[in-house]
Parts: C-alpha cells; structure tokens; sequence
DNA sequence: GTAGGGTTAG
C-alpha cells in the first residue's frame, strides 16, 4: 500500500497551517486538503470542518472531496449532495462516482437512492460519461441487477478497459459466467488492454463454468500480459484450476506464489482439492497452513469438511458453527 | 484539486 503511506506521511494539519499563515487562497491545494484530511490520521470530521470554512465559495471539487470523505456514511454522503444541488454547482461525474460507490458499500445497497441518482444524471447528461457510466455498471452488479448494469454498459459510447472490467466482474459475481466471457472476448476484440481487474473477473467465471480449456485460455493470456505475478490474478487462477478439476496445474500456480499467498488463495487450493474428495491432500494442506500460522477461517473448515464429505467419510453433518468445525476437525485428527 | 473496476462459498 504505498499510496496510503505515502498519504499518510503527510500531516494534512501541517499543511493547512502553512495555508493559513501565507493567507493562501489556492483552490487546488485547499480541495487536496480536503481529501487529505479524511484520509489521514485526522477524522471525517477535520475534513468537513475545513470545507464549511474554506476562504473561497465551494466549488464542484470541494463539493465532490467532501461527498468522498463521507463515503463511508451514504446517507451523510447524500444529505451533503442535496446541499450542493440547493446551491449554484452542479454535480459532476465525479461526484455521482463516489456517491454510487458510497450506496454500494451499504448492505444491502442502497437501491432506491441509486435509482434517483441514475435519473438525475440522465438528465445532466452524465450517465453515458466514462467514470459516472462505470460507477452505475458497478453500483446495479453489487445491487444484483446484472441486466441493469449491462444496459449502463450498453449506453457507454467509448469504452475503456476500467468499464469493461466492471461488466466482466458483475457478470462473474451475478453467476452470468458465459456473459462475463463474452465480454471479455468483446475487450480483447475491440483492442481494449485487459488488466488484472478483467482478468480475475474472467477467471472467476470461468472457475463457474469448470471450463478447463477456457482457464488454461486465460491463464496464457495472462502471462502473455504481464499480469500473472498479481496476487488476485493467481489466486483467481488456483480457484478455476481447482474447480475445472485441473487440481496439479492448480498447485502449480499455487506453489508458484507460495509466500506471497493470502488466506484467500490458500481456501481456494483447500476447496480444489477438497472438490476432487482428496482428503488427504486437503488436510495436509491445512496443517500446512496451520504451521505457517495462517488462521483459518469459515471457508476453510468448509473445504476440510467438504473433501470428507466427497470422500465418503462424514455421513451427516448438520446445522455446526465454525466452533463445532473447528473441534471436530481436532478430534478427527486425535489433537 | 475531486471520481469508476479484483480472488475463496452459497
């Protein structure tokens, strides 16, 4: 994470000192500030204070830098919007990007709201621009309406590699995996760079289609790019090896980027080979883990009893919490 | 100066 550091490494509080004493009324660098603030050290409310105070009349960056800030909060977020609408700026793309992404993190989304923002930027002609355009594929994928989303993808006269990752990821997370693989063909015909975003997205439709050819397709495709050393990227790859059965090509990556590999990448090659019934190797594996002091988690215990159970060894196993797993997984194993 | 996209299960 070397942007954060770098972000962090500079005390938005300094700067804004040396702004006042110089009596500066640069916008550009009081809008920074802004955004500076909320994310350092400092809270959301520093951010917020500095932009109800700034030298100068808001304008659409220092509306935007304030919605950002608040993004963690949508119905914050939303309120302070309706406060710019009721002044003289107008929203710009920017600032429906980050008040959609805002509704998104919500859980579930926050539909209704999206909606209203997705006619307003109709009507300020802003839904078929690239950053705003993009933000509603991804807001209707998170919010499970994988055909309003491609219909936003549709509208988007030019299209570049960021919208394309989106429609190919919210296809694959909508379970459309033959719609996400379409897309990526339609990318890579267009002469539209893939990046390690579309790629994972690929990678992960393919793990649902078990399409062996296609994960070897992608996995060429994704050295050829440059873009296998990336963490997701490979761990994306383990999961449509080991879910299109090619369990040896699976470990192979996986060993690959052995000490780089995350919890995530480690439950992908349990449940490859947990899916074969190959209790063993998915118990060696999670001792394995266990002795790098990686802590396991839900989907671990879900591939060990997964790979018992497709292994004829567990009859039934109903209604247990990670805590019962987690006990008879030791007993199992007379620990 | 502000702003859009990622992997494990079901």
């Amino acid at each position: 994470m070397p942007a954060a550091t770098a972000t962090a490494a500079v005390d938005p509080a300094r700067v804004h000192a040396h702004l006042i004493k110089s009596s500066s009324d640069d916008r550009a660098l009081y809008n920074k500030l802004i955004t500076l603030y909320s994310r350092s050290s400092a809270t959301i409310p520093d951010a917020l204070r500095l932009f109800h105070r700034l030298p100068f009349a808001p304008t659409p960056v220092s509306w935007t830098a304030a919605v950002s800030a608040l993004s963690s909060d949508p119905v914050a977020a939303v309120r302070l919007f309706l406060s710019m609408l009721r002044g003289p700026c107008r929203p710009t793309q920017a600032t429906l990007s980050s008040l959609l992404k805002s509704l998104s993190l919500s859980s579930p989304p926050l539909l209704s709201a999206a909606l209203q923002l997705h006619s307003l930027s109709l009507k300020l002609a802003l839904s078929r621009l690239p950053f705003s355009g993009t933000a509603l594929v991804a807001f209707y994928s998170k919010a499970r309406h994988p055909s309003d989303a491609l219909k936003a993808f549709d509208d988007l006269p030019h299209k570049d590699e960021v919208c394309y990752a989106a429609a190919i990821v919210g296809m694959a997370q909508n379970r459309r995996p033959t719609c996400a693989l379409s897309l990526f063909a339609a990318m890579r015909a267009a002469g539209v760079a893939s990046t390690v975003f579309s790629v994972s997205g690929a990678l992960r439709a393919v793990a649902h289609l078990a399409a062996l050819e296609q994960a070897r397709v992608v996995h060429a495709h994704a050295i050829v790019a440059g873009l296998e050393p990336d963490l997701v990227v490979s761990t994306a790859l383990v999961d449509a090896y080991g879910k299109s059965g090619l369990v040896s090509d699976a470990r192979m990556v996986f060993d690959a980027l052995l000490p780089d590999a995350n919890l995530v990448t480690w439950n992908a090659m349990l449940s490859g080979y947990a899916q074969q019934g190959d209790s063993e190797s998915t118990v060696k594996l999670f001792d394995e883990m266990l002795e790098r002091k990686i802590a396991p988690d839900d989907f671990s215990f879900l591939a060990v009893l997964t790979a018992w159970s497709n292994a004829g060894l567990v009859a039934v196993f109903l209604g247990g919490t990670l805590e019962d797993c987690r006990e008879f997984y030791h007993g199992f194993n007379g620990r």
